[in-house]
DNA sequence: GGCTATTACGGAAATCGTAACCATG
DNA sequence: CATGGTTACGATTTCCGTAATAGCC
């Protein structure tokens, strides 16, 4: 299974053609053919129905594998390479968009504890950030998610990562002023399984989240919103398109926002690094789940 | 960054020789020079010294990667291959020793949920448990280990595992029953961080655990238990050859069991399984956290 | 018939073993 | 000088591109 053959395989996947892939790989549709027969042959088994190109149920397998795999060879070689290279004169900090909050708060830590040193920051989407934090493009990461109440987030390719949590806070709903709901005091999240949701996954908290969550099948998107602007969000929601669970603190004057009290979860920031030093990341993360709103 | 690259790498560092590595490998000398050159080629970097044959910084900070890079794709292919294999007759359960005590109640639920399996249990050490768990060669894995309170256990390489808490119990400093401080009701770990220590990493808290638990480089062992024995640990300890880090329950009578208090560590059990449906898994999941004591 | 995957084939490159070579203890 | 890593070199295999072939809308 040699490593070039499984990024062709996740990009044949991922284009739906082979032909496509080849463009994107730099190889030929022949290359790219003899990979994948090169794939299958190894493992035994079909893993590509064609035409259409989709994955057979032993490609899914391998893909829900190949993507951390491919990441943390990444992020091996970027981290051996970091050992050769001169410390980098910026330190880089990606957030998801729901975690910036706290950006100000580690970037003030950082003046304090390195002053004069450059700052990169970057807001992205969370896959955006712990795949750059695991192949060490960013220093250090933000990330958010909901998660049982003293859980660690399920980050997807967390593999070579440390993480440390960060802040927690209550769920809510957010819904239209108007909405039936919007004046309850707390609701549970399965009795609005088959609600229109808007699904916001590089934003709120994702409808694949909460159908694990709840366990259950439903929370399906009437609307799927691909951004990381809160505020159209929040339109969007207001406008009665649909609802969404944010964290408390997302919530704003245009909408109602009802807590969402079954199941038990909590929205929930964690820091994540990948090679910085112990100490250093651990220091960080006390600053930023502390109370250092002085000044 | 060829996988076999990496693996004979990792057999090199591991042997501290290139001709031991090829004779296990079933290459040539030359050939694993060969290897080794080719990625310090491609790496830009020396990854090791040679004689002695030593990994450099560069090399450890690899080795760190190599091996979870390695297991996450025997699993992933173990995984592939388990889509296309009938289903298996056997249910394989994998527990390390200080977690074994909730196999029974694990082979109850599973002999209620689904009459007529066939069930095979081993009983071995932690990392063989995750190894064995993630590469598909056992479907359920019960392992210990000590976390803060409601943290996850730190497992090594658990990439491609889901974990679920199972059981939480207070660790306790096992010791003689004549030792000064077998009289005391609860102590400070790093106040023994220079004690006479044993360290049986397979069956106790590994010494490693405890170090970084208290941040101590200490905590260096006197005396190396390799085994998962419980019953000749705990004579070692009686007859004062030194101390272990026990959950509670493992204390018999021939010593003395002081709670540990600080810093505030619980012994933890968790469920692995790598591919099984979730539903089953939970449901396993929480009748072993639950009391099911009945019958 | 147009689009797309597969197969056939040839040249280039990589892989591994044999064997000669060198360096260190 | 002996043990053990490196280098040289050649046979074999693998890999990828061109081009011809085949299968599905």
């Amino acid at each position: 299974m040699d490593p070039h053959l499984l990024r062709t395989f996740v990009a044949v996947a991922e284009c739906g053609s082979f032909s496509a892939a080849a463009a994107r790989l730099g190889y030929t549709q022949s290359a790219v053919s003899q990979h994948i027969a090169a794939l299958e042959h190894d493992l035994g088994t079909p893993l590509l129905h064609r035409r259409p190109v989709v994955p057979t149920p032993s490609g899914e397998r391998l893909l829900e594998h190949a993507g951390p795999i491919l990441l943390r060879l990444d992020a091996a070689r970027a981290d051996v390479r970091r050992t050769i290279a001169d410390p980098p004169g910026a330190l880089t900090i990606a957030a998801s968009p729901l975690a910036a909050s706290h950006l100000a708060i580690a970037l003030r830590e950082v003046r304090r504890s390195r002053p004069g040193t450059e700052v990169a920051l970057t807001v992205c989407g969370r896959a955006a950030v712990t795949e750059g934090v695991a192949a060490g493009e960013f220093d250090l990461g933000l990330v958010d998610g909901i998660a049982a109440p003293s859980d660690p987030l399920r980050l997807s390719d967390a593999g070579s990562l440390r993480t440390t949590a960060v802040a927690h806070e209550p769920l809510v709903l957010a819904l239209p002023k108007d909405h039936p709901l919007a004046r309850r005091r707390g609701l549970a999240l399965h009795d609005l399984a088959n609600a229109r949701w808007i699904d916001a996954p590089d934003l709120a908290a994702p409808l694949s989240t909460l159908r694990t969550a709840a366990g259950s099948d439903a929370f399906r998107p009437a609307l799927t919103y691909t951004g990381t602007d809160l505020h159209s969000l929040l339109t969007l929601v207001a406008a009665g398109h649909g609802l969404a669970v944010l964290p408390q603190s997302a919530a704003s004057a245009g909408i109602a926002a009802v807590p969402v009290t079954t199941p038990r979860l909590v929205h929930r920031i964690e820091l994540l690094h990948g090679h910085l030093t112990e100490p250093a990341a651990t220091a960080l993360a006390s600053v930023l789940s502390g109370e250092s709103d002085d000044e």
